[in-house]
DNA sequence: GTTGACCTTCCATTAGATGGAGGGTTTATA
DNA sequence: TATAAACCCTCCATCTAATGGAAGGTCAAC
């Protein structure tokens, strides 16, 4: 099949698949005697395991290292469970982060009257004077 | 003071900030004589007030706004407090799917033996309906 | 025989910086 | 006074993960 209808089966857009065997996440597909690239239905298998592992979480160069374990007979589950659970903790990061930031919006929304007055305890408590800070972190 | 100086008391660092001016997010510094730049106590709160707001998880676009609005006295809260809670809305659906993702992988991870044995339930589900192609790329 | 839907390559752009090359200036110290 | 370290400057390249568009080739239908 044409790039196309990989994509559309993938779930992958036309250029993220071409963008993905320009960085040689995935080898150069057939091509037929127009040029067009050619898909088997085992290659677009491998376009729906990389779609699924971005939407999952995994970046390209961790796509990648999926990739080799997937097409490696002789893995160690261990191995791919490994990358997992790094993966768990990172998000756990991300996620105390952004819920961090999350209450301090909350909590500056809450402090803003919301009128049509510039009294702003938003660009207040965003402004805070450097001044106090500098007894910490003077030269 | 020159531009390390600001950069330790503003929390940014020295190419941030250029970088900031080439943006034109902030306004070009006075320049010494030797072409080096110098920045006044008003100006490195506005350099803090950026790296908070960016900390904070505003993007440099949304500090455009927010900077516009802290230096216009004719501003009206509503139209400030109204970004931050955009902002929330945004957090919160971020915390959705990356929450989603979390249960992917801990599942993923929950069902993988995880030993020296190459049968990984996590390659399974990601593969789904994979077969063979193994030869192709490996060495 | 010409639309229109595909396909091709190549180049530019996005966000938000960061790194480095290749140079000039200032300051502390030997 | 010489020089080395620590600054500063501009300009260009790189990163991630694509996406957009130009300019052009191909194919099937009407």
């Amino acid at each position: 099949m044409k790039i196309g209808e990989a994509a559309t089966r993938s779930g992958l857009s036309v250029k993220t698949i071409r963008y993905y065997e320009s960085i040689d996440l995935i080898t150069p597909s057939e091509r037929a005697d127009n040029g067009y690239r050619e898909y088997s239905l085992t290659q677009v298998d491998t376009l729906h395991f990389l779609q699924r592992a971005r939407a999952t979480g995994f970046s390209v160069e961790e796509c990648r290292q999926l990739l080799d374990l997937y097409r490696n007979k002789g893995r160690h589950s261990a191995h791919v469970k490994n990358l997992v659970l790094e993966k768990v903790a990172q998000l756990d990061q991300q996620l105390q982060q952004l819920q961090a930031m999350r209450g301090t919006l909350v909590d500056m929304a809450d402090r803003c009257v919301g009128n049509e007055g510039p009294t702003c305890a938003i660009i207040d408590q965003l402004a805070e004077s450097v001044e106090e800070r500098s007894e910490e972190a003077s030269p």
